[in-house]
DNA sequence: AATATTTTTGACCACTCGGTCAATAACGGA
DNA sequence: TCCGTTATTGACCGAGTGGTCAAAAATATT
């Protein structure tokens, strides 16, 4: 019934996320949305809405398809504290690529563009960080549990620890990429969390 | 000779630079900057140029102003490990202000904004976070030589790890604004230093 | 083949953006 | 008091902004 979608839905999303990504929601303007999907503005706003809510399926799908999720305890290896070297490997890994590297994280980026704001959208944004912190939170937990981290550690704060690093290596790297500098943050977090292991 | 200018020039920069501060280089318009400082947009083009320049100034303006020249070293402490506390506390304790630590650094939020540019502009920024950089460094050469960090230490690394702390701070801020965590932050750059004193 | 339903198209909207400019106003010096 | 110089004013500019909508096109059903 009635004439069908000549688009993937997915893929658009993926595409606009993309360029969310490179250029922040104030930088991108429905122009380059049109120009990046193919689709013109009326296909958009009939299927999506507006940007605010296209720019809300943007971070959900990147958070939901991001290093975050990919190393959730159990998925990649049974031990938490490796999961986390793994993905400190991999923040630092892509920060090496010169046009990669200089994007940082979506994630983060919008919580820095809407971070001085108090509006639906910046409260949204805010939402979706801390649920990426509370995957470190995890994370730290599971490893108190399996043994792996002394059962004396503060878990909310050994988390923000954690946390903080990979905010800071993938935000840092926009202007300092150095990879040797970046490990030196992800390793002072890993010694912060009493374990001797290193990226 | 002429008609005498009708503004006070420091005036008006320190008035741009808390708006450039609470919204950013994009986020600000022309009509802000007119409405905060009472000119009109013929007056600050002849006098200042255009809002590139204008955003060039008030970066300056912010920097030297900021903590960061107020804490070098000798000036406040003859104590290195003094100046670089006092300088996290003064960091923590403006993030506890509600309007004030939701905004971040106007330095660190334009290197966010700019990061993924290679313009005239972005080279600027980035150019100017590196002598907020340089600052770290020299706190912690002279750290070194007064005995009060170890001879072992690697200056760029260390220094890094200690400009990076005060990255994260400020801009995590944003979203997670809680001192005990931030001080966290504060103290394990402390620590990667291998001085006992904390925040 | 006609119809109901949905998507696509591109022209169009009011508004804001950064920036310009000619006219006017306010001064010091002659 | 007239003149040269500089500052202020406010109207104006083209381009771009996010967003809308009526008409056309493509399908399934009858």
């Amino acid at each position: 019934m009635g004439r069908p979608r000549e688009f993937n839905y997915e893929h658009v999303v993926s595409k606009v996320t993309e360029v969310f990504w490179a250029k922040g929601f104030q930088g991108t303007s429905l122009d380059d949305i049109t120009s990046v999907t193919g689709l013109n503005k009326g296909s958009i706003y009939s299927s999506f809405g507006n940007k605010e809510a296209l720019f809300r399926l943007a971070l959900r799908k990147y958070i939901g398809d991001g290093p975050f999720n990919q190393f959730r305890v159990g998925e990649i290896s049974p031990d938490p504290v490796n999961a986390l070297i793994q993905l400190y490997r991999k923040l630092i890994n892509e920060s090496q690529m010169a046009k990669l590297g200089k994007r940082g994280c979506l994630a983060f980026n919008s919580g820095m563009e809407f971070g001085n704001q108090n509006t639906k959208l910046s409260r949204f944004v805010i939402e979706e960080v801390e649920r990426l912190e509370s995957f470190f939170h995890e994370l730290v937990e599971e490893a108190k549990a399996t043994g792996a981290l002394s059962k004396s550690l503060d878990v909310r704060k050994a988390a923000f620890r954690a946390f903080s690093a990979a905010f800071t290596i993938r935000e840092m790297a926009k202007f300092r990429p150095e990879r040797d500098l970046l490990a030196e943050v992800a390793n002072s977090a890993l010694a912060s969390l009493g374990t001797e292991r290193r990226v």
